[in-house]
DNA sequence: TTCGTTGCAAACATTTTGCAGTTTC
DNA sequence: GAAACTGCAAAATGTTTGCAACGAA
């Protein structure tokens, strides 16, 4: 038997904050950007909405920076960039993998390929001048 | 200046348990199986040593896999395949992105690329029969 | 009224760190 | 003997969870 949905104005701000934001936010990130507009609000519920958004599909992982978890709100797949100076997690659009690449691999390798992620590292322009 | 490296047996222990295996292993897992032979190793320097090897470049990081680091051995670039189900970590050979791509990406969008990172999320075989 | 959702704080798990003792050179 | 390395245990950090109160339907 599924759960049944509720309406809630938190995790209604909490998505519309992921989707407005190209920070790729932590759950933390979320919680501190939100806080000032709703008080009451508690890291546990940022941390209950974000596990809830990963499972429907709406919100994805980008991968675990500095020892936070970053996400994203999913869209269409693309490929990241990730600072090792500052930890900015960037878009990078226009290098998506080939769409048949993740059914060649099941046929080549025998598992089944949910999704891929590319990600690439190194120093953003700004960390660059900084320097 | 530079810190003095002195020889360490443990150290040469965790860096060839890793060489050794394909498991993408955990510090936990590392420490785990030198443990027996060991008695007297520490967590403590399981992850000093670690962290040691990422910044000489002879450990890589693969990610984050229910909330522990998974390290590999670096030898060449390739892809990796991740387990939602049971967490295993496999390589993929063979699917290495195109040696000039980190190249073109410093090029397109301006900044310094060190390396990147093809991760499939998926089932794994054994997993697929289990279920 | 029901039961999904939340705040709060405690519990957890992983990783980091300070310090005193040990080992390498 | 100096300085790197380690064990140990405590601390720090990020995330999860139990429970009573709250809120949507």
């Amino acid at each position: 038997m599924e759960k049944a949905t509720r309406y809630s104005k938190k995790r209604e701000a909490i998505l519309d904050l992921i989707r407005s934001t190209e920070e790729h936010p932590s759950a933390d990130w979320v919680y501190q950007k939100l806080k000032p507009e709703y008080p009451d609000l508690s890291l546990g519920t940022v941390y209950r909405n974000l596990a809830r958004f990963k499972e429907e599909g709406v919100v994805a992982s980008v991968g675990t920076v500095n020892g936070q978890e970053r996400f994203d709100a999913m869209v269409k797949p693309h490929a990241h960039f990730i600072c090792k100076t500052c930890g900015s997690v960037m878009d990078f659009h226009g290098l998506e993998q080939n769409e048949n690449m993740d059914r060649l691999v099941e046929e080549k390798y025998g598992m089944k390929i949910d999704h891929h992620e590319l990600v690439f590292y190194g120093t953003c322009p700004h960390c660059i001048q900084t320097n």
